[in-house]
DNA sequence: TTGTAGGCGTTATCAC
DNA sequence: GTGATAACGCCTACAA
């Protein structure tokens, strides 16, 4: 049988509201019985349930999060962070994945109130004006993680990487790398953060003044098979890119492992970028020269925010806004000067 | 404010109680007023309270699920598979991970027992003495996914890979490519699943008369970063290995970075064969041949194993005992035919 | 300093 | 069929 206050009251010979008061530490209980009931309900193996007081006190101290999957990486590293920032301050998490379904997506929201949560944060969704009507209807802070949004609402903010900041950066290292064949391979077309990344993009050529070319510009999936089906289109060009940013990590990944069964050494041929900076990143080889999203600041961001608008204290400093933080290019090896040596030269001058 | 059935007792001009059965569809209502407090209760946007009704029914419908770090490819893959298998329940997941600190996992433990959950899985931690202790002082059914755990326990069972299954079949396999030098790259030393492993390897050798020899086992720990270290040690042997089976897949490809560093040609100077089989795997460049673990399969199989050792009726007919079930060998582009051509030949040769 | 009583939102057991 | 009433475990006025 599980043990409560009640039990602990019995045992104690007090009232269980002394217990009550004792267990939280209330001034209003004499030392000598204050440890003499913590010793019992030590001994006893008690352990507070948290539904009751929640019920009482109408919180759960509980954040739910939604994700398309955890098993992205960028995601992983996210919800890593909320977990971890979520546990510094006493709260919990509940995972819940949608798959991009809008079913999963309902039945997630309806779990999330059911199970009263103080707050949700979403990792990138791109979130319907159903999904986001059904979130504002749940009357608890919500947080969106680079997930585009219909309109702005009260209770909803956001945390979002500059895209356009990073695919500028990004675009304008490439054009100070000499290249001036630049393509892009974007992810779904129409989500916002691929836009905002195409312009980006765009606006770096058009600073240095090199014409944008529609045909460099081809659309992916966000996933390797995009960045694999993409090169072939830029290959057969006339006059083919040198060099290529990529929607994000997994096209580049998709993309270079194309260009090898093309035989186009990287970054020789062609140079390659990603924008992410998953774990992995740094472990394909060439390893990925990439726009760094601070994964781990998101996160944290994320959860202190949910936490200034619930109305915790300790996190009350915290903005309560649409913050919008920029990420760093991390230069490996996928990207390097223009050259106009062939592959051949290279690879063997490398094996001797 | 929130509407509960009191709210749409007082509308619908009938009990509470009423409105508890209507809502639950119960046959005790006639099916006017069922109707009429159903439609009530949707257009009143009530949500039932989960707190409220697991205090009384006593089940939340939750489960707890323990990482070390949801960053893991590994884990993320079952991760995703336990909070799928849980939606098909009308389950869901809170997770918390501990970093492998043991202060994290007492607080994780009793979270989990405070939030009343019905069950937990932890995955792919050495589960010691004092943290198994405590896992069953929660006094719900606990499942470990690739865990090793001190002793038998009533209400603790397992899933497993095959591990020494496993590292059997992905050395034989190499051995049937002529190798007859081959590496073991360990995890953390004295983790079972490493040694069980190593006997794998051991045995595989055993069978086919080749003696085994020590100092091609190098310990690694469980990361790419061990992988790198493990190379030069082997390298450095007078008679060095043609075949190198390593401990996971992160380990595989830090070790063919240092490869590569080196001027070793995978596979053609060397063969290199992982375990786990992460999604990255068939993205590394040359891709990895692995034994694939089937990560879904193990993270719904234990899911359901909590499910019925909860009671839960849809799930009776699964196995509540320690499980073990068995990868299957990827064979992809790290591993081949032991040769005795020369890097050089090779690389020039693919580029012609 | 401690005890009594009420209530949080449900479900369940009785009567009627 | 429906409505009181109690109970789940906890917190918190209010009373003593």
């Amino acid at each position: 049988m599980r043990v409560s206050i009640k039990d602990i009251a019995r045992e104690a010979q007090v009232s269980h509201s002394t217990v009550s008061r004792a267990l939280s530490d209330s001034p209003l209980v004499s030392a000598g019985t204050k440890a003499r009931i913590q010793q019992l309900a030590r001994e006893m193996g008690y352990s507070p349930d948290a539904q009751a007081r929640s019920l009482v006190m109408g919180r759960t101290r509980t954040v739910g999060v939604v994700v398309t999957t955890i098993t992205d990486p960028f995601i992983a590293e996210v919800v890593q962070s909320i977990e971890n920032t979520a546990y510094d301050y006493g709260y919990s998490v509940i995972l819940t994945s949608s798959g991009s379904q809008s079913k999963r997506e309902i039945a997630a929201v309806e779990m999330l109130q059911s199970k009263r949560v103080d707050g949700v944060i979403v990792t990138s969704s791109r979130v319907g004006a159903l999904y986001q009507g059904l979130l504002e209807r749940l009357e608890v802070p919500i947080v969106l993680i680079n997930s585009h949004r219909r309109q702005a609402s009260p209770s909803t903010f956001s945390v979002n990487v500059d895209n356009r900041h990073g695919a500028y950066i990004a675009t304008k290292y490439l054009i100070g790398l000499q290249h001036r064949r630049i393509g892009y391979v974007g992810g779904r077309t129409h989500h916002s953060d691929d836009q905002e990344r195409q312009a980006g993009y765009c606006e770096a050529l058009a600073r240095a003044n090199i014409d944008f070319d529609p045909q460099l510009m081809v659309p992916g999936n966000g996933r390797a098979s995009g960045g694999e089906r993409a090169l072939p289109h830029l290959r057969v060009l006339a006059d083919p890119p040198t060099a290529v940013l990529c929607y994000n990590d997994m096209t580049a990944v998709g993309l270079m492992r194309a260009a090898r069964e093309m035989g186009i050494v990287v970054p020789d041929e062609l140079s390659v970028v990603g924008f992410d900076d998953i774990p992995f990143a740094s472990y394909v080889m060439p390893s990925l020269t990439t726009l760094a999203q601070p994964k781990a600041e998101m996160g944290r961001m994320a959860m202190r925010m949910v936490l200034s608008l619930i109305g915790d204290e300790r996190a009350e400093n915290i903005d309560k806004a649409n913050v919008v933080v920029k990420g760093r290019l991390i230069v490996r090896e996928s990207s390097g000067v223009l050259t106009h040596s062939g592959a051949h030269e290279r690879a063997v001058a490398r094996n001797t």
